[in-house]
RNA sequence: CGGGGCGUGGCUCAGCCUGGUAGAGCACUCGGUUCGGGACCGAGGGGUCGGAGGUUCGAAUCCUCUCGCCCCGACCA
């Protein structure tokens, strides 16, 4: 007895506690629950099935998204001349240190050396220079799914890694004020998706020229509140003006017969967000998936008595069946090496939102017994209820965990009104700290060296508000989030 | 890139200080009994100790270099 209570705690341990190294909480958890490995190659990892089920569905529902604003999808190539990332010179110098560079192809040296994108900024804008020839080819809008290379100093799974995939919108618009419309479409397409899709409240406002895209005009964000109370940038949409249009010559005849260059934008959201799915709704139990990307949004665990492939079993597929015509994703654990305990909480570690166990006692009484991920509140479900309650059970779970991040946030969000007040609240419990500020690079800049928080965005709508600059005491007309960032 | 830590079967780790030729738990394979919150019994397989070099009769253990990972900072989706 004593002796098994010790291997159950033993075994428990192998996820850290999040109170105790949320770091190492989060690396527990991406390992345990098989979503990514490293790989031999440093700083790159390997995306497992699990993890890519998850990208999987996060693609599909963006990508509809995409087509349903009207765009379409290409694909631009991996290697890109350095003659043209040379093009746009705040670019250059933005991604010039994080840049992967080919020099050679077989044996031979090539005569102008390749980088492999970091973004595809400068292809795109080449090729829409081709294109684009008058306001009727207008506008351009084309997304890709991709993968990219920065070279990293310092990586972790799915936040910041060598290689990874995104995907990246180049628009081209007639007028500036078009452009500024498709950049505040996505960003709201964007949180759009974040808070109904992956459950995940975000703030969405504008970064501060620092913080901006290099090489943009401005650049817009939807910035989430991790578990640990630190931020972390979940998507960026960028209006770029007419910069990369004339760096790249993309230029049109207007309705006005003169020669303007276009006005563009781009826009990108990354597995990144898998990062975030984790440190948003995990638990010290593992995973916690919203139903809406979970690869099986419903796990059925049967209880082995007696004869139960032919009792219990055949139950179980009916139930499968009955549910995945239906639209949900279901998973059938029938497996005979674990016993039933083991399984729930491997798919509890996995963040699996409901589980549905199945054994004599409820078939004799007509039901199954259920559990949730995210309460993990248990209840019987009568056999001919499942398709009108399990769906209506995982819409529960999805917006349970919106409901509890939001409130999340909302506690872990405080306001400063003087730099005493900022620091404390910084020193304090983590999270986001409002406070007015001056507009000046160099407050963001000591308010970052003296506290480690970085301006994450000043969100849409914000009222202009006369004040006091938190950190410079000059005058302010914005308030600006402030937090610890990833 | 600076500071610190760690690399020993798939995983977590012991052994290293005080050199003598590798061990535990979990996982895995086979057989059986089990199974409503990480089951149990029995029998097995698997590592040359991140890599290279050096010291030594002998190196997981000592020395040097190197690679990788983790944490903390500076730069970034």
């Amino acid at each position: 007895m004593h002796l098994s209570e010790q291997k159950k705690d033993a075994f428990v341990t192998e996820i850290t506690p999040q109170s105790e190294d949320f770091s190492r909480w989060y690396l527990d958890v991406v390992r345990r629950a098989e979503l990514a490995d490293y790989s031999p190659v440093k700083g790159c990892m390997v995306i497992r099935p699990y993890g890519y089920a998850i990208w999987e569905n996060i693609q599909r529902l963006l990508d509809g998204r995409f087509k349903a604003t009207g765009h379409v999808n290409a694909y631009f190539p991996l290697f890109i001349p350095e003659s043209l990332l040379m093009k746009e010179k705040e670019h250059v110098e933005g991604f010039a240190p994080q840049v992967a560079w080919v020099t050679r192809g077989g044996d031979e040296e090539l005569e102008e050396r390749l980088i492999v994108r970091p973004t595809s900024e400068v292809i795109v804008g080449t090729m829409y220079a081709k294109w684009v020839k008058s306001w009727r080819d207008l506008p351009v809008l084309i997304n890709q799914w991709a993968n990219v290379v920065r070279w990293e100093k310092v990586t972790r799974p799915f936040l910041r890694t060598t290689e990874f995939l995104w995907q990246e919108g180049h628009t081209a618009h007639e007028t500036a004020d078009e452009a500024e419309e498709e950049t505040l479409k996505i960003l709201a397409l964007y949180k759009e998706f974040a808070e109904r899709e992956l459950a995940m409240p975000v703030v969405d406002g504008v970064k501060s020229d620092s913080e901006k895209f290099a090489g943009a005009s401005h650049t817009f964000s939807i910035e989430a509140l991790m578990g640990d109370g630190r931020a972390l940038q979940a998507g960026t949409s960028h209006n770029l003006g007419q910069n990369f249009a004339k760096a790249f010559e993309i230029q049109f005849q207007g309705r006005d017969k003169t020669i303007q260059h276009a006005w563009t934008t781009s826009w990108g959201v990354s597995t990144r967000l898998i990062g975030a799915l984790i440190m948003t709704h995990g638990d010290d139990s593992g995973l916690v998936l919203p139903p809406a990307v979970a690869p099986h949004q419903v796990v059925i665990v049967p209880i082995p008595r007696g004869n139960w492939k032919e009792t219990v079993l055949p139950t179980c597929e009916a139930i499968r069946d009955q549910l995945t015509a239906i639209g949900v994703r279901v998973k059938l654990d029938a497996t005979e090496e674990n016993s039933p305990g083991w399984k729930y909480a491997e798919w509890e570690l996995r963040g699996v939102p409901l589980r549905l166990e199945v054994g004599p006692k409820d078939i004799e009484k007509g039901a199954v017994f259920s559990a949730r991920r995210d309460t993990r509140e248990k209840a019987s479900i009568p056999m001919a209820e499942l398709q009108q309650r399990v769906p209506a059970l995982l819409q529960a779970i999805q917006d349970n965990l919106f409901a509890r991040a939001l409130e999340f946030r909302q506690t872990h969000t405080s306001e400063a009104a003087t730099w005493a007040e900022f620091s404390a609240a910084m020193e304090g419990r983590p999270g986001f700290v409002i406070a007015s500020w001056c507009g000046s690079a160099a407050c963001e800049t000591t308010i970052k060296a003296e506290t480690q928080a970085t301006l994450r965005n000043i969100p849409m709508g914000s009222p202009r508000v006369e004040g006091r600059c938190v950190k410079c005491d000059g005058p302010s007309t914005v308030k600006a989030w402030f937090a610890k960032a990833y």
